[in-house]
DNA sequence: CAGTATCCGATGCGATACTG
DNA sequence: CAGTATCGCATCGGATACTG
């Protein structure tokens, strides 16, 4: 970065220069998540390319807010926050609270489409809530203009230790079956809606498995700023 | 801004596409002051250029971040914060703090320069801890390398309401001379450093009128963030 | 004072291809 | 898996000149 700087003295002006470049709050998001490795954090921030991220990521290592660990038995490479980073956790709380009290929900979610709706729900699975034998809970998404993959298949194996989750139909038999819209779900998770909510509004509907159906607000989690008082709600 | 968006169900990359655009959250900071004329935020923000400062004006009024008010009597404009943005203060707060408490001293100020400083000086004078009587007190900013101008005069009159500051010699007598460096009189004004510790460590030198000199630390304010814990200290 | 209009340059960033 | 290397463009933003 050999970007410009602002040159006040100022201590908000410093954070700014620090934080401003594209994606660092992301990646900081994503390490904040619990993500390591740096395909991971590719996905996790949307698609950024490899060689910003590659470059971001040694930026955020000069600056003090990522550190480079690599396994020399393994070869693998993880990357945490440092100290420095996570000390800024009550200001991106601080934020998330603005954004969620004071920018209007169909604003906030006017991106949301059904794939990167998913890969949050992927992360939103509370899966000690989910049945121990398989189980498969399809999620079509009625949008307009449609989206590419309209439906989306959330597989619980016995086994694993994860659901997987595909565009594809895996070929199993349904248990229950979610229609929706990629806002109407995005606003249940980040807490501007709930699942009660957007069934009275018919922008929900569960079929199928009735205890599936019914313990759907345990085995998806809401986001952690969802309890706010003030959130702009999803009329 | 046709800005690429995140376009991530996150409420904190929300805030950061509002807020990321170079000056926005300067801008916001300089209406903070209390700042409100089209000119004076633009040399509050450090010389952004006026076709930029009225297109980010244009912008954050769309987003709902500032009012514009045009007084037809007068024919003058005033800007303000709106009740969103005044509503981002604890996340500016936090990120001020963050700043001051996680980022090293000497970094923090590495781009004070002794006129940047000076306009930071003028904003911290306290006028009513200054005497009644005319008053001349003479800044010499020991840099190096020397900055282009040196020496600035802050001239209190009795009839004004506000001292004057200039870089030319307005040939009055001068009552106190401070003698010291961009990055230690910013330090002093960031509350990471004090007038006393500077004068300690060799690097402030007041000579002259000893009442102005002994009542520096009141006619000279620090950031409201000065009383912070931890913050990163000046050795 | 409060902007417009224009121009141009830097660079941030995205896309793609390729490597150990 | 974890990147490098290259390319090219869009756009962001700085400078300057000009206006009511």
């Amino acid at each position: 970065m050999t970007r410009r700087p602002y040159g006040l003295i100022c201590p908000i002006s410093l954070a700014c220069e620090i934080l401003e470049p594209r994606w660092t709050i992301q990646i900081l998001t994503e390490l904040w998540n619990g993500t390591t490795r740096f395909n991971d954090i590719r996905k996790g921030v949307g698609n950024i390319s490899t060689a910003l991220l590659s470059r971001r990521l040694k930026e955020m290592e000069a600056l003090g807010l990522v550190e480079r660990i690599e396994d020399n038995a393994t070869g693998t490479i993880d990357y945490f926050r440092t100290e420095k980073a996570i000390n800024l956790e009550p200001a991106m709380n601080a934020l998330a609270e603005w954004a969620l009290c004071n920018i209007e929900a169909d604003i906030a979610l006017s991106g949301a489409d059904a794939s990167t709706v998913m890969w949050v729900v992927r992360r939103m699975i509370v899966f000690a809530e989910l049945p121990r034998r398989r189980a498969v809970i399809r999620f079509h998404f009625r949008d307009d203009p449609p989206p590419k993959y309209p439906h989306y298949w959330l597989v619980v194996e016995p086994g694993a230790d994860f659901p997987e989750i595909c565009s594809l139909d895996p070929g199993r038999d349904v248990d229950l079956y979610v229609e929706t819209g990629a806002v109407s779900l995005g606003a249940i998770i980040e807490g501007r809606s709930s699942i009660e909510r957007e069934k009275e509004r018919g922008r929900l509907f569960l079929s199928g498995d009735p205890g599936l159906a019914r313990s759907m607000d345990r085995w998806l989690r809401t986001s952690v700023y969802a309890a706010l008082e003030g959130i702009d709600q999803l009329s």
